[in-house]
DNA sequence: GCAGAGTGTTTTACTCGTAAAACACCTGCT
DNA sequence: AGCAGGTGTTTTACGAGTAAAACACTCTGC
């Protein structure tokens, strides 16, 4: 979802680069299902779900679907610009994470800035200083302990690609108007505090 | 997305769980982040770039970075469930694309349906046809062509787990009203038709 | 009829993430 | 001191997904 698939929230039955997996967007080798007419993919799912089992509620389905397919989708889109930087998402993930810290953090840390997992973090910060853009010192007085920050050149690289990548995604999100995008920022944020709270700690 | 990490958006340089990977969300091996006051975890990252690059625009994190952020921890929440019955996410799209749209299916067909790639196709095929779930019969007229349907205990899985999850979903969903969720619900429709006119198809 | 292009599916080689184990080190107790 | 238990980080083994190649087959035009 990832952002696999998965349907429309979790129950909908591949609801397109959903829940699962990450989910491919776009349309990946083959090729796209083809814009339905009378809604989004989201919609068309749910009424083949509602055709087959009347009963059903449906509503979970209409926002969490959505979620995830607007994350794959997304997430495909943004995956250009790092692209051409040469770097991943979560490698971009680390570089931005001490970028807007502003000092030094240490592997843990980072782990937990960015909800991956530690073993994760290692192999990513090993590819970023290979390629210079992170350093790594040890702390003197706990020696299990590394300090990680950015160089000179993994700086100037966040700092390039994040003006370009803020264009990019601003204008993906055109095609909602800025009262949209206030509506819809706002409401999910309020979800997400929510999750965070009911999920975050604890399961559920 | 997981909901990997990323950050809010793609420039969000970690607003958790969000773009590049696709992030993990329960915060894994390293303890959550600590919810923050003031706001979701996307505000604070926000926050923290604003304080970095005071004149960025962080209008589209607020929105990028809280859907992938929501994705991960809703795919989190999801799995529950559908783990209970022994499935993976990309498993059970599949299963369910085949069950709501009522009839054979081809590994293409599934695939588009599914936003998944060919080869990953071909892999839940095998393990679900070797647990029983689903059945294969080759075309006569076409013998390139493969075509495949649930079995009866595919079927009789699928509705008894639909209803479980969509249960499950409501109550994680809880925290925001009717109002609030029809509200996003549309609101994430009118985003998707946008993204899915402009990313589905081409590139942007 | 038969080459050549095209399509549906599977295989191959590889990447990346995870969980769990292994390490390395600190800390508190005795 | 010395050891038991805990924490920070890395390593190991493995599962899952992808892209690209390989297969298998069909269809078109000559």
């Amino acid at each position: 979802m990832t952002a696999g698939s998965g349907g429309t929230g979790a129950a909908d039955g591949a609801v397109g680069g959903t829940v699962t997996g990450t989910g491919r967007l776009d349309g990946g080798p083959a090729g796209p299902p083809a814009p339905v007419n009378g809604g989004d993919t989201v919609a068309k799912v749910v009424r083949q779900w509602r055709a087959v089992h009347p009963g059903l509620d449906t509503g979970p389905m209409e926002i969490i679907g959505r979620v995830n397919r607007c994350a794959a989708l997304l997430q495909q889109a943004e995956d250009a610009p790092l692209r051409r930087a040469g770097l991943t998402r979560p490698e971009f993930d680390v570089l931005g994470t001490l970028r807007r810290t502003g000092h030094e953090l240490t592997p843990s840390e980072i782990a937990r800035e960015t909800f991956s997992s530690g073993a994760a973090v290692t192999k990513r910060l090993k590819q970023l200083s290979e390629r210079g853009l992170v350093e790594r010192r040890g702390d003197d007085r706990d020696r299990r302990v590394a300090h990680v920050r950015l160089t000179d050149a993994g700086r100037d690289l966040v700092d390039t690609i994040i003006p370009e990548q803020l264009g990019y995604e601003s204008a993906v999100l055109a095609g909602l108007d800025g009262a949209g995008q206030r509506a819809l920022a706002e409401l999910l944020g309020e979800l997400l505090i929510q999750l965070e709270g009911r999920l975050g700690s604890s399961h559920l």
